[in-house]
DNA sequence: GATGAATGAGCTTTCATTCAT
DNA sequence: AATGAATGAAAGCTCATTCAT
């Protein structure tokens, strides 16, 4: 008993620990397949544990209950992608800004698109979970619409944004033909398309809009 | 209408008819208030019987299944929606575009607005109800793209929307951009909003972006 | 609908809710029962609803859970028991005191042979059921003490109950001879019993006690 | 004991045996405790083992199953008990009998009130557990029953119980009046209590009833 | 001997749907 | 046409027990 604290000689509990950590992590993966595949309601543990290969039981053993397997599955996804895309880099420097911007477009929608189950989670499978979940959601939005105000606001003052801009519809917009672009190529395609391609087109549409002549 | 055939003098078939509908009708529309409220999956018959102050049994009288009255109530919903968006006259007229976008924008927002359990089950509620919604939802947002990229590609031949834009792509950006302002403004909110204001915020970011120099 | 409410002509409404009250009765009256049988952790509402030949959900139509079943049988047999207990007659009258106890215990042994199932789960079952089931038992039981207790109050008033006794103590052996002998041939056995001879012998045993000269 | 023979010079085999004696009365001390504070339906193995700090495992190693740990525990418990109160000395003596009684009785009670958690199993949390169990109990008590009619019966010839009497329900009186000061002072009470004060009330009212002329 | 992760039968409960009245 | 009691498949979850390490 006392051993087990220490972990002797033979590396034996540390082993065990990494082992449920393995397990714990397939059954989270698992788990984010098949939600991603039929949807939340539409899953049934049943469904998780079969395809995960282990019992019943050893579901309940490592997540309190099928909400909190997804809730913990939407926290980090959503991590993973706020930090994906807040990561972007506006701050001054050499290369032209429209090359930046597209280089991060492209970042963000070749995490995408690399992991479309969570993003099919993200934009499809959490809609209308629960009260909970839906909030978490909103709030994940929110603070996408919160950053991109924030960059614009700081565009205006580098005088590259247009001070006639209302700056928080303006926001709302951006970040929608970003999402409905997702939504279109990677949550409702299982087939991969030209990013870079894709990412300069929503970057050109962004700054210089649909109009011939401004 | 075959009722009308034999219907006798007193019209008692035409009035059983006409009840029929409102019947119908008013199961219908309490189905949709109650789908907006809770959501699908958290809706039980139920619930939609004793809102609708109706027996178990009558709502089966009417409608074959929960999921049959969901398809019924969306198809209506897209419908009107459809025919309210396409209704866009692109035409030359008189009217300077930019001033003929807005309203066309503002009538767009309106609607949803003032229907805000409708919009709330096309943008919310839908989502992930089932394979089968799930199809109907896309198609319907593929037909707008559509008919956003028809009229981006008659404006290059008017001469009013720039030619090197992608147009599939940036369809989908404009109809993202208004998605993401409904599902802010509308969905995720119970207040009333300046329509005219946003709209003329969206328009103004889809003709001429936010660059500071085009 | 209107209709309903006053139950026009047939009485359909009328005889729909007395069967409603039968088919409640004879659930309850299965459960007593089966749990009388088999005890309350083994058996399971599959066991009920067989035992009563009704489907699973019909079970739930009336009773919100297991607990719940069997609270209200529980409740049920206390006040039964009970009225039957309290309805003695200690009140001054023609006949002798001794052969007024002595048909008051056999009435109340009578009642308890005549409903096996109903006193096994008193006696037996719902022991250590839950911490809400103990604590009624509980006070059933106090509520019992008391009463004892306030007729030997009365007795010795009366100059028919030794003064020397402690009331309290004396309550609750009182109580206790009756209980053992009714777990003894109404819990533990099938067979019926000389009621009178037993009720006899338990009223000796508390008036006189054993011993040869008092 | 068969150990003995091949244990070699350290007494290695003697104090592992020791050891083992240790660990499962260690387990069945603790299992005592958790079930006479949660009942055994209420007790899981997973109560039991983190209490007595040991694996699920180590549990199973020392008994076969929840029932054969309870089924041990009752038997040690009755046994226990049997002894102390089967060792009544109603042998003729110098002390009166009254007080001879007295003693015993308030010894008994001394016992049950020392030792509550045993006496709250064998009152209370045993009761209706399985059929093995309540035949023990129900054996147990029946062998109460049957000593105290044994002793009736030599009082009887002794002449210092009266002959009248019946016997069998006397005896089931007599354990009666115990058992439900029992369950009242030391069952349902966590409080000490005048153990001579009881005892001779109970003594009292056995032998001399509550009838105020015999 | 000790461990604790794994197991899976079995539980209670829900709810869309049916059907006798 | 309308009713609402009845149905039963299927869900999420628990826990005594096993067994590889």
């Amino acid at each position: 008993m006392k051993a087990a604290m220490d972990d002797p000689v033979d590396g034996r509990v540390r082993r065990a620990q990494e082992s449920r950590e393995a397990r714990r992590a397939q059954i989270l993966a698992t788990a984010l397949r098949v939600f991603s595949e039929k949807g939340f309601h539409q899953t049934s543990i049943t469904d998780v544990v079969k395809a995960a290969g282990v019992a019943r039981g050893t579901f309940y053993l490592y997540f309190d209950s099928k909400a909190a397997i997804f809730h913990e599955l939407l926290d980090e996804l959503m991590t993973h992608l706020r930090s994906n895309v807040m990561g972007v880099d506006m701050a001054p420097g050499a290369p032209p800004m429209v090359e930046q911007l597209v280089a991060t477009v492209a970042r963000i929608l070749d995490t995408l698109q690399e992991n479309r189950p969570l993003t099919r989670i993200l934009f499809h499978v959490a809609v209308g979970v629960d009260a909970d979940v839906d909030e978490r959601l909103t709030g994940f939005y929110e603070s996408l619409r919160g950053f991109i105000g924030y960059s614009l606001t700081l565009g205006q003052a580098a005088g590259v944004v247009r001070s006639e801009i209302d700056v928080e519809i303006t926001a709302s917009c951006a970040l929608g033909s970003l999402k409905d672009v997702v939504q279109r190529y990677v949550v409702e395609s299982d087939t991969d398309f030209d990013v870079d391609g894709v990412a300069r087109a929503i970057v050109d549409y962004n700054l210089a809009g649909v109009g011939a002549q401004s």
